[in-house]
DNA sequence: TAGATTGTTAATCGATTAACAATC
DNA sequence: TAGATTGTTAATCGATTAACAATC
């Protein structure tokens, strides 16, 4: 079916999607939930069935007419097509407020991610354990990468630090990214970098209730 | 210029890039740049020039033929255009390691948004001081959301409690929840919701590093 | 002046939506 | 069987990019 040596490039409204549907439908796992249609999938997130089935497409899995979809061989597909369920090593660092959140999530494994060293530049906090990792000093992060093969880095530190680190860690063989400080990052070609500025998004709400309220006095 | 009963709406992808632009700009403003041009914007940003430009007419900016545009004015067009620059009272609901975090970092008021108050359920937390904001029991959010108009509403809340939150806030009058429980809102037409799930551009990051050291073996 | 950059219209590209046949 | 839902191709829509005139 798939070839290999085709580059097929799935779009990123796709990814996003697929990653909704996954939440979503574990969700629908835990009320009981045994099959599920594109219609269902989309009534609760706001998206077009079309759009569903096409999204579903990409991952291979084939429902049934007249029923739907499996929603445990569906949460299965799409957590094997989105590569979820091959684990990669990571290192997080700056382990402030944030990072020390995301840490307590307990989320990584969800995403394939195996948080194996974390990392702060700050003397009080080195040494330390948090949630259940030891916090280690910046220097160490080339030599541990190397032996470790880690391939992602998860920034969380303040914005003036996060390029200087980014270039460390690329130096050091990473191949991923993911940046929490906000920050825009410059990294070499081939180097993923997934950029997520959580302000961002209320940055967006804001102006598009401003608008809101602008329409309705001008009404 | 522009009609007021003309119902000019702008792409989402140009609000998320505005905002983008504002960072980087600050950020220039900071190093002492006082003109920027499209394409020095773009190559910081990986965005292409005429993509920047056409972004920036929406702000009604304009700017000097080989020159380009002054960085002071330019932060000032975006803030005012996104509606920044007027503030909104704002609630925050959980106050956890993520609802914590973000009251920290004190950039609330960037976005024109003042929070006014916090709610959390736990016994434990209510009536001490996060940030210097007492935290209230969620009871006391209907009334206070009447007396203070306070228009927006700020999820930080496990995901289980989320939609019973949101249920509560828009009963309260309140227009626009910014989202930041892993599940998706369903809301009355006219409330805007932006779900913010911050681990999806992890999961995306894990599907494309998987995605091209798949591609590395095959090739 | 010459050349770089803006502003804007036209062309292209890609994603979403519609249509419809296949099928359980 | 009849009807609902899948799977897929075609049509539409909107955003991005290219082209180019205007201008400092």
């Amino acid at each position: 079916m798939s070839n290999v040596n085709t580059v097929k490039v799935v779009p990123e409204p796709t990814l996003r999607r697929l990653s909704m549907y996954n939440t979503f439908l574990r969700n629908v796992l835990e009320k009981g939930g045994l099959v599920i249609s594109c219609s269902q999938i989309g009534s609760g997130l706001r998206i077009e069935p079309t759009t569903v089935r096409k999204d579903l497409a990409y991952t291979g899995i084939v429902g049934k007419p007249k029923v739907g979809y499996e929603v445990k061989a569906l949460v299965d597909a799409i957590e094997r097509f989105m590569g979820w369920k091959n684990v990669s090593e990571a290192f997080l660092v700056g382990v402030g407020s944030l990072g020390t959140a995301l840490l307590g999530y307990q989320k990584f494994d969800r995403y394939g991610m195996n948080i194996v060293a974390v990392f702060d530049n700050d003397p009080e906090k080195i040494g330390h354990m948090v949630h259940e990792h030891e916090v280690l000093p910046p220097e160490r992060l080339p030599d541990l990468a190397d032996r470790l093969h880690t391939l992602v880095g998860i920034i969380t530190t303040p914005p003036e630090a996060a390029q200087a680190v980014a270039n460390v860690m690329v130096a050091s063989g990473i191949r991923a990214i993911w940046n929490l400080a906000p920050i825009s990052l410059v990294v070499p070609e081939g180097i993923i970098v997934q950029n997520e500025e959580i302000f961002s998004s209320l940055a967006i709400l804001s102006s598009k209730l401003e608008a809101n309220l602008r329409a309705e006095i001008t009404q």
